[in-house]
DNA sequence: TCTGGGGTCCTAGGACCC
DNA sequence: TCTGGGGTCCTAGGACCC
C-alpha cells in the first residue's frame, strides 16, 4: 500500500489531499516522547520521516497537520484491502497491515497486477504498488521501485543490474547491523555480497545467515505462500511516560494491571500464557526484559499473569525512574 | 531531533541430568 | 580427587521488520 497510514486518514478528510499530513502518536508534537507513524509524500519533501519524534517533524515542517494514529481505522482499511485480493483465484499471504504476497499459476502477471490495483482501489479507495517476482524477496523490492501506484517486476534476469551496486541494506533482512559487520569485512553492495564466500561469513554471522546472506544477494528466496492465518506466538504493551516514573510502587501497580488487561484480552481470543516477560526503559535508554515461564503451567488466569509479571519485575533494579514500562505473554500455539 | 509500539526469530550460556 | 561427553530446558540479548 502506498503511505497506508496516511492515505486511510486522507480518505476520510479528502480536503487534506495534497497537504503535508504527519500521523503518529496522540497527534499533538507538542507533547513529547512521540513519533512519526507516517507521513505523505508532501511532508516527507520537508525530511519529514517516519520514527522521527514529532516535534522534530513539526520544526521541519510547520504547516504540516498533525493526527493521531488510529490502529482501529487501519485495521479496517486493512481488511477490506485484504479481502479484495482474496476474491481472485490466487493464493494470499497477508503480510502486516499494509502488504501482501500474492502467489500461484498466474499467466500473465501484469494483466493480474493491473486488475488487483483496480480492485484494492474500488474496495478501499486507497492505491497500491504490486512488484513481480520469480519469488517473494525479488517482488518485495520490485515494489519499491515501482512506487506510487506502479507495476514493477524483478526476476532472476534483471536482479542484478538492478541491484549488485546497491548497498547490502537494500536488501530485506539486512539491517544496520549486518550492513556495519558486512561493511568490515569489505562488503558493501550486493553485488560484492553475492560473490562472497559463505565459509568467510560464517565465523561473523553463523550457520544460519552465513549461507543465507549470499543466497538473497543473488535474489533467491522463499516461493511459498502461506494462506493460513498467522497464529500469534506473543502479544505485548508497553507504554513510554511522558514524564519518567520513579516509585516502584506505582511501576508495580500499574504492571499488575497491564499484565492482567493483556491476559485477558489473550484469554478472550481463545489463548493460554505460557511465559509473562517485563521490560523496563531508563533514561539511558537501557533497556533490560526479564522473562520467566509460568511453573504452574499455561494459564487463563489473569491473577497469575499479574503475579507472574510482579515477580519477573523484581529481577530489574527500580532504583531509578523509567521512562518506560511493558509486559509481553507468550501463548501456548494450539495443536491443530 | 533525544529516541513509539507491536511483533518474530536466532544464538549463546548456564543449569541440570544421565 | 578434580574430571568427559551428550542432551535438554530456560533465560537473556540481539537483530530485524512493519
Amino acid at each position: 500500500m502506498d503511505q497506508f497510514i496516511v492515505a486511510v486518514e486522507v480518505l476520510r478528510r479528502p480536503e487534506l489531499r495534497g497537504r503535508p499530513v504527519v500521523v503518529g502518536g496522540d497527534g499533538n508534537p507538542a507533547r513529547p516522547r512521540q513519533v512519526v507513524a507516517s507521513a505523505s509524500y508532501e511532508a516527507r519533501a520537508f525530511g519529514v520521516r517516519s520514527g522521527m519524534p514529532l516535534s522534530a517533524a513539526a520544526r521541519r515542517c510547520a504547516d504540516a497537520v498533525f493526527l493521531p494514529a488510529d490502529r482501529a481505522a487501519y485495521d479496517a482499511a486493512s481488511a477490506t484491502v485484504m479481502n479484495a485480493l482474496r476474491a481472485f483465484p490466487v493464493d494470499v499471504e497477508v503480510w502486516g497491515w499494509d502488504e501482501a504476497y500474492v502467489g500461484g499459476d498466474i499467466a500473465d502477471p501484469h494483466a493480474l497486477a493491473a486488475q488487483l490495483q483496480a480492485a484494492v482501489l474500488d474496495a478501499s479507495g486507497l492505491s497500491c504498488t504490486i512488484g513481480i517476482g520469480h519469488n517473494k524477496h525479488q517482488a518485495k523490492i520490485a515494489a519499491q521501485y515501482g512506487k506510487p501506484a506502479g507495476i514493477f517486476e524483478i526476476t532472476s534476469a534483471n536482479w542484478a543490474s538492478l541491484m549488485d551496486a546497491r548497498p547490502v541494506a537494500a536488501l530485506h533482512g539486512v539491517g544496520p547491523k549486518t550492513a556495519r559487520k558486512l561493511d568490515a569485512l569489505g562488503l558493501r553492495t550486493v553485488g560484492q555480497l553475492a560473490a562472497a564466500d559463505p565459509d568467510a561469513l560464517l565465523p561473523v554471522f553463523g550457520p544460519r545467515l552465513a549461507p543465507w546472506l549470499p543466497q538473497m544477494a543473488r535474489g533467491a528466496g522463499d516461493t511459498h505462500i502461506v494462506t493460513e492465518p498467522w497464529i500469534a506466538r506473543s502479544r505485548s504493551h508497553e507504554v513510554t511516560f511522558e514524564t519518567d516514573v520513579a516509585d516502584p510502587v506505582e511501576i508495580s501497580t500499574r504492571l499488575a494491571a497491564m499484565a492482567s488487561a493483556l491476559c485477558m484480552a489473550v484469554v478472550g481470543e481463545g489463548r493460554l500464557v505460557t511465559h509473562v516477560a517485563v521490560k523496563v526503559r531508563y533514561r539511558s535508554f537501557f533497556t533490560p526484559i526479564r522473562s520467566m515461564k509460568l511453573r504452574g503451567g499455561p494459564t487463563v488466569d489473569p491473577s497469575v499473569v499479574a503475579d507472574a509479571a510482579l515477580l519477573v519485575l523484581a529481577k530489574i533494579d527500580l532504583d531509578r525512574p523509567i521512562r518506560l514500562l511493558g509486559v509481553r505473554v507468550d501463548l501456548l500455539l494450539p495443536d491443530r
